[in-house]
DNA sequence: AAAATATAATTAGTTGACTACATAGTTAAC
DNA sequence: GTTAACTATGTAGTCAACTAATTATATTTT
């Protein structure tokens, strides 16, 4: 077993720390789903579950709503009607709008989709051994971030010990 | 505020949530970077520590110790050498490996660099408000993925439920 | 009514990870 | 001493996020 540089880091290297792990969890998830032929990317996953919930929707909204800027969703909103998951029509009153809801070929795949889903989620519980714990931390994290930007803490920290 | 729906779903959108956290924390950091007009990229933080410790050192020690694939390495290595921060040498046994170091540019720029780490690791700590415990279920989590893989997983839930 | 500002979507370019494959050199097996 | 297997590195192509700047349309202000 070779050394773990990040790992004996421990909290000096958080942010690789989390990244190695979504790496891993995302590129894992891709690998299953080419297992299994379905021609999904595993970043739809949450498109897919809001549209669900809503009908018709704006790129802005999905953007703002799932916490990413719109330029990333515009690129993948775009593969996913390129695949034929999405239809997308200008909305008549503000023509700026794209709305956009599921097309007939992501209806017909929901039940599969679904049990994709469950089994993901299952999976990522028996993981964490049934201990959610790590998401009270994971909201207070992305709290702290939010009321001051890391970037300014980083900043205030260097002002400090800068000659 | 608007809704948080990777929030809402909980430990369900881990990997999502992971990688919303670090991509913050990276792109915050590069950010800060540019402010202070430090011509270096943030990922390349660890190479640097990494180095300071060894000498010298070839791309797949630090592909391992680093817990990245040397493909990516490869590609960081050359940035790297290409802005004169590193220096690589053909090892005159083994002529397969480049044995990699410091060049004095980086040399003069540790105490600089030294600061600038201190700063980030005190902001972490900070922002984790002194808890370090989060740390200790992003081991056991990496534990459980190293065990089984998260395709495996993913797997043995879905041959559960489909029919 | 015209000008200024704001919003929705898009495009281009950057970063950093990955997999899969290719090449070159080393070591081991026969 | 060849051949086979392994190891170190490199290349190509994919993917998902970002920022910055652009275009088109709406809204607000003067």
């Amino acid at each position: 077993m070779e050394r773990d540089f990040i790992k004996e880091l421990g909290y000096k290297a958080l942010d690789n720390r989390l990244k190695r792990i979504s790496d891993r969890m995302s590129h894992d998830t891709r690998k299953f789903f080419k297992e299994i032929e379905i021609d999904i990317e595993p970043s739809w996953h949450l498109v897919f579950k809001l549209l669900q919930e809503n009908d018709v929707i704006t790129m802005v909204e999905i953007a703002e709503q799932l916490g990413y800027t719109h330029p990333s969703m515009v690129v993948m909103l775009k593969k996913m009607t390129a695949k034929g998951y999405l239809v997308s029509e200008k909305d008549t009153i503000d023509k700026r709008k794209q709305n956009i809801k599921l097309a007939q070929k992501s209806i017909d795949l929901l039940p599969e989709l679904e049990q994709i889903w469950h089994s993901c989620e299952n999976a990522i519980y028996k993981m964490l051994d049934k201990d959610l714990s790590i998401i009270k931390h994971l909201d207070e994290i992305e709290e702290s971030l939010r009321a001051i930007p890391f970037n300014e803490r980083f900043n205030s920290e260097y002002q400090k010990v800068k000659h």
